[in-house]
DNA sequence: TCTTGTGAACGGTTTCACAGCA
DNA sequence: TGCTGTGAAACCGTTCACAAGA
């Protein structure tokens, strides 16, 4: 869950950070009409850039939205959504606010409209291609999603070194060996490479995606990847978010040790009983 | 990845905001001696919160470490390690710093010191047991697992609804029933609760688990859940993180159209050919 | 001399509070 | 009247630059 960038450099960027020559900013929603009217060829952009933190909670947003179009509403209002979606509704309004001003003061917002419009932020109007890389226990699993998530994420390509596997077809595609990355990504426009191999072959695995000409990696395995500026990558990575987890529960033990109250009903497993 | 917090209210936080009343900080990394000398018991804690994003960091600083360590390592300077690890150095010296002073100036760090801190920061020095709910294509993919990333996080419960899979052992434990996880969860005084079930069952799933005391939950379901504030969540969302890399694709491609060259080499799939 | 540890500046994100508009 | 849209303030995390110390 973590963007990089820069390649094999002690001063190497990390999230969201440029390296220090790079321009930045001049990325612009086109936020007036769906027409593209992006002919003009002016070096400086009309829009602001929407901060990352932003554009994550925008695809919660839409999976909201499509679940109430989906149950019949029509309009919904920056409290309601907000709450569904677990932020408060200043920071919501403004999230909408960076793609544009689709609400309707006193009333709220059409679902369908807004749909449509963090739809096209996204980029959801086109298709993205998906590859996997690494057909063990994971890469089965996300392989068989078939057609990632929400449609607009076809997995069009499936990649493994074991000889047993290749040439059998998981979740509809025959897998190809790791070898053949580079030609079979140009060939099939891939777009985006889901690494889930295990963390020794992943560097030399992503270069060869990389080589395919991917333009995204989602990078499962434990490693930093280094990858050219011109590759996006993102990073899950399940040790993490278990220590993570880990942390606040020592933390918390910690605190009750210390004669601090957290929640004065219940405590957790391995802790007190409520009286 | 977003830590969740309040139950069941407009108001209701996100990230690491807390809900307005509560007091917040007073976690102490002990930085002074590993021996546990939190017998005093009083009210104000010692140490500053260390920041979420420096936590996740110190998980990944962890594993270059022990590999480090492995291969024979014994002392490792801030520049290395950030090196490795994808961040500036001055940024790793800081987030090393929220866990105490374990540095020797002109010299480095003790890899074997460094590991003993930071694990021990994480909480690692306790094993937290682990249940999985939801036992399809990735339930069955992190059951298989069996005993988590580098230790310390063992599985040790799985559930399902689907009666054929029930009692079946899968990575060696056998598979129980949803409606038994309040109880099994209290036997076997799991901590972690892994949740990968269908969107539609997550939030009962999810609220048998914090009946079975669970203090933690991974949530791999697209669905903001809702618990009490006592119980941390993290959120691995996939649809998310791919929509997050489509956007950053469709950003490239309408700034390469406003005649902005992002990259005079490779331009990636779809688009030119290098010369 | 070399590298850590950190105060201070910076930049990005969140929250507040209210003006603007239906 | 009610809800959106947004400047401005507050907050938090990152980066800079240098003093401290082995």
């Amino acid at each position: 869950m973590v963007a990089q960038r820069g390649r094999r450099n002690g001063a190497a960027a990390h999230k969201r950070t440029r390296p220090p020559g790079t321009p930045d900013a001049d990325n612009a929603p086109t936020a007036e009409l769906p027409a593209v009217s992006a002919t003009a060829a002016y070096p400086e952009a009309r829009a602001k850039s929407i901060p990352e933190a932003a554009v994550a909670r925008l695809a919660v947003y839409l999976r909201i939205l499509s679940a109430m179009a989906e149950q019949g509403a029509t309009t919904v209002s920056s409290e309601e959504l907000s709450a569904a979606a677990g932020v408060n509704s200043a920071k919501l309004r403004k999230d909408l606010s960076y793609i544009g001003s689709y609400g309707t003061r006193g009333v709220g917002y059409e679902v369908a409209v807004l749909v449509g419009q963090i739809e096209r932020t996204l980029g959801l109007t086109r298709q993205h291609k998906v590859a996997v890389a690494g057909i063990g226990n994971l890469g089965h699993a996300l392989a068989n999603y078939g057609g990632f998530p929400g449609r607009g994420f076809p997995v069009e390509a499936l990649f493994d070194i074991d000889p047993d596997l290749v040439g059998v077809p998981v979740g509809g595609i025959p897998v190809s060996h790791l070898d053949d990355i580079p030609q079979v990504c140009a060939e099939r426009q891939i777009s985006i490479g889901v690494l889930a191999t295990p963390p020794a072959a992943a560097q030399t695995v992503c270069d060869r995606l990389v080589a395919g000409g991917v333009q995204c990696i989602l990078n499962f395995a434990p490693v930093v990847l280094q990858v050219p500026e011109h590759v996006e990558v993102r990073k899950v990575d399940l040790a993490v978010e278990l220590q993570i987890l880990s942390f606040h529960v020592a933390r918390r033990a910690d605190n009750e040790l210390n004669g601090k109250v957290v929640d004065p009903a219940v405590a957790g497993n391995g802790a007190v009983v409520p009286s």
